[in-house]
DNA sequence: GAGCGCAGCGAAAACGATTAAGTGCTAATA
DNA sequence: TATTAGCACTTAATCGTTTTCGCTGCGCTC
């Protein structure tokens, strides 16, 4: 391995001034500035990425967290695609990324340690259970965090905006004739009560009142479970004309169940679904949904982490919105 | 930040006993050994990864790679399975894992060199184009690597059985009737090519002479490409029965030009993919199609990688194959 | 010619951990 | 009794960088 003695002794000068050419210090002369970087280049030096970071307390590498716990695993398409914007942002931005977990080998780590052991200069909690108190610790903590579609105090976030989402999905069906609208819904987290909250409170401003038992809990990504509710949702005396699913996945779950009972998309029932993701535009007929900014967000969350790290006393903790964009799609019919 | 010197200074003993006692040394009695613990455990210390990986070489740490150029992006369900196995194994032995990529920040560095700069100790190269000069480089290196599904000369490597995944869908169509069979197939990688080939040799094992124009080339992932193929072999004077797909996505875009034709899935036209991804298991009808052990390839990458690692001069490169398994839905219907 | 400022460079101390070599000490062996 | 062996610990060097503080000469001013 070829360090900064080697250029020094091959350059005549001392280590403080390779060190200080290399990072382009004033107080070197241009010659031998010069001199310094083509005799690196041509000796093949690199840096330490970790002699580095235990002088200078920066490590350049971003921790990333996804704690798969909460079904908000990497393999969804929603996920997936905030951590491929994140890490395009980040790497843009001289940043690499690490995944933060509990527990490495046999020592176990919250993390909050994970982080400060690999000393990671920030970290983005992408997919986590915000109730679990080591991830409230890590929000906590004097390292700059983002989080996604949660907002703890004080601290900065990226959210999807589920109300407006949600808003513009019932205002969507509501101008096609729809007045009987079911809600399927998934795990009670806070990006759940938001689209809850904003159904209601939308259905209410259009003058509609929704039966309880048109309110549905389910599972996110569970074609099995929101399945299940489609068929209760069925057997009432008083059938919906409009479905909506937790997410674009689940919505096929509830297709198969329909379609066992005779129903066609949307000539005998409207559905809509959530997310957006590639698949939903690519099936027949074309889903209904709301697809969300997935890569903004990601892209945002590395770029306001970052920004965070390198001003960390002038830094505002921020909350930023995300906006979606309605997919029209071909699953919601025009009724009455 | 609390040190190793902390707590030499709290238990009254030296650093180098202090190590010693936390990495369980011999040569340290019990009762100190006790005592530094407790003490470590009460000041909250936690060692300091980049001083580590300055001292010893190693950092526990394992760079991935995941080149989207060829489209192997995250995003994709096989490869964030992939994803998710190699992180989960790989944390579970202890070790930590990186992206590498070309160009951090404007330092444009290629993979070897990302790789070494965060002293990696090893690189899981999981989607990549295996011709670029960049990936020959790390793969030649003294690094040790495993790729997945290509081999790189007397390195280690996971394959997918892509020879046996087709012949056994081959046989699997052959058994229900089927006699003109077409495949359409992604860009021509090595894995494309074993694919291709092993169709071409089980057809002829079985007497089936098929037509040139039945095989034809498209894009993975890309329904729209395949949705061209399709209305292709639709418009052959003599249509194939049964038509292959380069993977369960692409068969989307073939079902909604079928449908476009008035063709129905599997009354008039057989079909099948190819990964097994969940979404295929959950369409309606469920397609056949052949799935790939993502989580075990993965899962088997991060153990012989760390196990390369750890044993760098008994190491002997192995080539793994990992077996799918038919999922035969019912896309194909029984004829003749 | 004394004094000053400045540009360019170097010496040396960190950062936090590991580890080879060495130091006393006690107890067992010859 | 002298030697050895082993235990439990310490000393000090080391990994590759960065950074503070000084030092040296040179040119300029008064």
């Amino acid at each position: 391995m070829v360090t900064i003695t080697d250029i020094s002794k091959a350059c005549g000068v001392s280590r403080a001034t390779v060190s200080k050419a290399l990072n382009g210090a004033s107080d070197v002369s241009p010659e031998t500035a010069k001199r310094v970087r083509d005799t690196a280049a041509s000796l093949g030096y690199l840096p330490n990425a970790a002699a580095r970071a235990l002088k200078m307390g920066r490590s350049y590498n971003i921790g990333v967290l996804f704690s798969d716990a909460t079904g908000g695993g990497i393999s969804h398409e929603y996920f997936s695609r905030i951590l491929e914007s994140v890490k395009a942002e980040s790497e843009r931005l001289g940043y690499d990324i690490t995944f933060i977990s509990k527990d490495l080998g046999r020592q176990s780590m919250d993390y909050y340690e994970h982080a400060k052991y690999r000393s990671c200069d920030g970290v983005v909690i992408a997919s986590a259970d915000f109730q679990d108190p080591a991830i409230i610790r890590l929000a906590a903590s004097e390292i700059p965090t983002v989080t996604l579609d949660y907002s703890f105090d004080s601290r900065t976030s990226i959210l999807s905006d589920n109300v407006r989402g949600v808003e513009t999905l019932v205002r969507f069906v509501y101008e096609k004739g729809h007045r009987k609208i079911a809600f399927i819904h998934g795990e009670m987290t806070a990006v759940t009560q938001k689209r809850l909250a904003s159904f209601r409170k939308t259905c209410a401003e259009l003058g509609l009142s929704i039966p309880p038992e048109y309110i549905r809990p389910a599972i996110y990504h569970d074609p099995r479970s929101s399945g299940l509710e489609t068929r209760a949702l069925l057997a009432l005396s008083e059938r919906p004309t409009c479905i909506f699913y937790p997410d674009d996945l689940s919505f096929l779950g509830g297709l198969s169940e329909l379609e066992k009972h005779g129903l066609s998309v949307p000539k005998d029932m409207s559905v809509v679904g959530y997310d957006g993701i590639p698949l939903s535009q690519v099936l027949r007929p074309r889903l209904s949904t709301y697809r969300q900014g997935g890569e903004r967000m990601g892209k945002e969350a590395a770029r306001l982490l970052v920004e965070q790290i390198e001003n960390p006393d002038t830094w505002i903790p921020q909350q930023i919105t995300v906006e979606g964009e309605l997919l029209p799609g071909s699953t919601v019919s025009e009724i009455g």
